[in-house]
DNA sequence: GATTATTGTCATAAAGTGAGACAATAATAA
DNA sequence: TTATTATTGTCTCACTTTATGACAATAATC
């Protein structure tokens, strides 16, 4: 099998990555969809015997999205005995002329590691893995039907992103280096699902003293050019 | 070996519980000692094929406690490749005659799911595990040297435990079914490691309306009898 | 029956948030 | 060149929440 050959995986043990970007308007994330088989799923995969499980995910997330140092955070161990159907995982493998002797073992029970990811949709260059042959932004609430349990997945993530995103503001990762306080408003509602009122979030995040304001200013429109703004 | 005679387990995976309660005054945990080897340890346990994460994990809390329906969740997959010494779990299995041929899939690699536990000090009888000749109350901040990452698992359940216990209510699960208001202000105090103001703390108790207000008062000390609440 | 320690509740001050007003200004239209 | 338009940055005032202290109520003890 292309890209699996001379590894050695840990069993019954995947990882899955939710990976969140922004395009202005909608929350986005990242779908495969598999040869032959029609079945979508999250961009995941199987953690080697030398390698941690933090390591794998972010390899994973490298190679589907080209990005290095994102921000990458487990948020959820899926468990339950038969969360996955083997006769997914079948199909792909025959769709792939990949069901051999020795990749029976992923046919087997899987517990998988739900990582979330959150990047700047601007950098990235979706790549397929070897199974699929279309990677592609969904829209948060325009997702197809994921196999096995990764419709849960991604809604425990959306769910974990939502609880963390004021405390740990990590919201900023959706966005360029350099953003306007109106795109980072924006990346708010989209994730809370909730209009926010424009002065009271102003005020908030300056406040916060976690943003740097550039004097180089944002212009092309045709109004009072915005200040613009990094992380600290 | 006993217990673990005729059992399929997950190789490489295991999960540890922080289990939490409070005497009072302390937050403390549950600690194992091993036999014969000075090691010391969080319970925990493998997963069978046919269970989920959860259920071994709802199991090895009521066998080191005897309680079922407890406060039980994950919180993080501690998955380093070399998070756990193999050496120490060759003498454990030594020091119970244990070193066999079908049991050397456990001095393997392990990654491990962190769940933590709060429970009702009162209602325990803690109970060793087969290989573990002492099981017993250690406060946080007076742990012996944990085995492996042992110490580092308690570390960052206590920080969830903090990040949840306003969020979430769960401190009450730490106290028995009729507690007072002093009592319930303790364990938040104990937990957040830091005094809070009698009068906000029961005025923001009351208006979440979660607790239920008893008529009978608890008495026997030279004051005021204070009421008893429940959760709702 | 007075004392003591703690409780339940209220009063006032301080801080934070909601909601709107208004001047500033970059591009566009006149 | 000047007026218009849309949006931004900031301020104000009302309202809500939180902090802090005061005080009466009361169960056991002296």
């Amino acid at each position: 099998m292309k890209g699996l050959e001379n590894k050695n995986f840990i069993p019954n043990l995947s990882f899955d990555c939710v990976i969140f970007g922004f395009n202005g308007k909608l929350l986005k994330i990242l779908v495969l969809e598999y040869h032959n088989t029609g079945f979508f799923a999250l961009p995941g995969g199987f953690i080697e015997v030398d390698q941690s499980i933090d390591e794998a995910a972010k390899k994973g997330v490298k190679d589907r999205t080209g990005l290095d140092n994102v921000f990458l955070e487990q948020f959820h161990v899926f468990g339950e005995v038969d969360r996955a159907d083997p006769e997914h995982m079948r199909q792909i493998l025959i769709a792939n002329n990949d069901l051999t002797e020795e990749n029976e073992w992923m046919l087997d029970r899987f517990n998988t590691v739900g990582y979330y990811a959150l990047i700047n949709y601007e950098e990235v260059t979706p790549t397929p893995d070897q199974f699929s042959d279309s990677i592609g932004w969904y829209a948060i609430d325009e997702l197809p039907d994921l196999m096995m349990d990764h419709n849960q997945i991604v809604e425990k993530a959306l769910i974990v992103l939502r609880n963390n995103l004021s405390e740990k503001l990590i919201g900023m990762n959706l966005l360029p280096p350099k953003f306007t306080m109106k795109q980072l408003q924006s990346v708010f509602e989209a994730i809370l699902d909730q209009k926010l009122r424009r002065t009271t979030f102003q005020r908030k995040m300056l406040s916060l003293d976690i943003l740097e304001r550039h004097e180089k200013l944002f212009q092309g429109k045709a109004h009072k050019a915005p200040y613009l703004y990094s992380f600290k």
